[in-house]
DNA sequence: GACTCGTGGTG
DNA sequence: TCACCAAGAGT
């Protein structure tokens, strides 16, 4: 303890350390705290391939989610070295339906990386896990807390959330990102000296789950906030309208046509290219996603399905929405002969093993449409 | 710093 | 309904 803490210690011996921000988050975290798969247990060591493998599912993904996911991926691969002698496509397949794929590929190059350059053994430091792939500023600090009870605050939507309310925070994101990191380092316990804990991982993962259960983005139930007591925005009453941010621009829509062909009991796929919108992913032919594109336009873009006869237009259409556009497309099914050849770069599946490829989700909407 | 990148839930 | 949001990263 340095001679000025100790100081100011014994000029304000009343005040009692269990007022501290830190101290009552931790007090309640103990109380209330989310039981979740990746979770170890109170008091026990954490698996660091667990909590890497939660923390890359649970980027932008909500808990619900990720847990079936969570549970398929450390039931088949159960630990690093397992996932990083898999192949890419099995990973693909096991991560279709999850979203934001690249973060499919990462993970495996991830484990790649780990297994292969690391003997098995995940870096304990931030500094260390932020140079794997798929692994930026939030995921180390979270794992290094976490895992490696680093004294580090990993700073996620949530953590954002409570502290600008917390403090009030004015400044817009996401140029308070900075400002907002380092308030919210204010909220880690001390550490100490010798053999205790810093529990930066629980104090993270309180925010969290403050963030999702009381601290909510709408309606917070801030009367069973444990930091209730000097949150200045709910002193003003005005929780809800922090953290201040600009008011994102909705995409354009865009439309295409898809085509859904089956020979018998079997459905005509390609691959999408590895980069970009759903990169890696099967999905049927079809045209380009165009801004203003007709419907008329959009049926042109087929050649190599030229030769096929007989094709209908399902009525109606499917929609989706992405994060940055909402999507209309429109459905063509056609039978093809019994032993009609893929065009170059497409091949055919059987209808009954579909639920086992990378089918992404708008692409299991359309097949439903066509064939349901 | 601004885009891109999925999907499901919410009020 | 629809805008917003969820344990963000890569470019």
């Amino acid at each position: 303890m340095s001679p000025k803490s100790a100081l100011k210690a014994k000029s304000e011996p009343t005040l009692p350390v269990a007022s501290s921000r830190p101290t009552l988050l931790l007090a309640w975290y103990d109380r209330h705290r989310r039981r979740l798969p990746w979770r170890a247990a109170p008091g026990e060591a954490s698996d660091p391939y667990r909590v890497w493998l939660s923390e890359i599912m649970l980027q932008q993904t909500t808990v619900k989610a990720v847990g079936p996911y969570f549970e398929k991926f450390v039931a088949r691969w159960p630990d690093v070295s397992a996932l990083g002698r898999a192949s890419l496509d099995n990973v693909l397949r096991m991560w279709a339906g999850l979203g934001y794929y690249s973060r499919a590929r990462n993970l495996y190059a991830c484990a790649v990386a780990v297994t292969r350059e690391h003997g098995g053994i995940f870096p304990d430091t931030e500094e260390g896990l932020r140079a794997l792939p798929g692994i930026g500023p939030y995921t180390a600090a979270a794992i290094a807390a976490i895992a490696f009870d680093r004294r580090t605050m990993p700073v996620d939507g949530n953590i954002e959330r409570v502290v600008s309310r917390l403090f009030a925070v004015e400044e817009e994101l996401p140029q308070a990102k900075p400002v907002i990191q380092q308030l919210a380092a204010t909220l880690l316990a001390d550490s100490r000296a010798g053999d205790e804990k810093s529990r930066a991982g629980d104090s993270a993962q309180a925010l969290m789950d403050l963030g999702a259960s009381i601290c909510t983005p709408k309606k917070p139930a801030c009367s069973l906030c444990p930091l209730n007591e000097d949150c200045v925005a709910g002193a003003q009453g005005t929780p809800e309208t922090f953290p201040r941010k600009a008011p994102k621009k909705s995409g354009t829509l865009r439309r295409g046509a898809a085509f859904v062909v089956t020979r018998g009991d079997e459905l005509l796929v390609r691959s999408r290219p590895e980069r970009g919108l759903l990169g890696g992913m099967t999905e049927v032919p079809g045209s380009d996603w165009l801004a203003g594109q007709e419907d008329s336009t959009a049926k042109q873009q087929a050649p190599e399905l030229k030769g096929l006869p007989h094709w209908q237009r399902k009525v109606g259409v499917v929609t989706h929405v992405f994060t940055h556009f909402p999507l209309e497309l429109v459905v063509y099914t056609a039978k093809a002969a019994a032993r009609t050849r893929a065009p170059a770069g497409m091949r055919w599946v059987p209808i009954a093993t579909l639920a086992d490829e990378a089918l992404p989700n708008v692409m299991r909407k359309v097949i439903a449409h066509a064939l349901g």
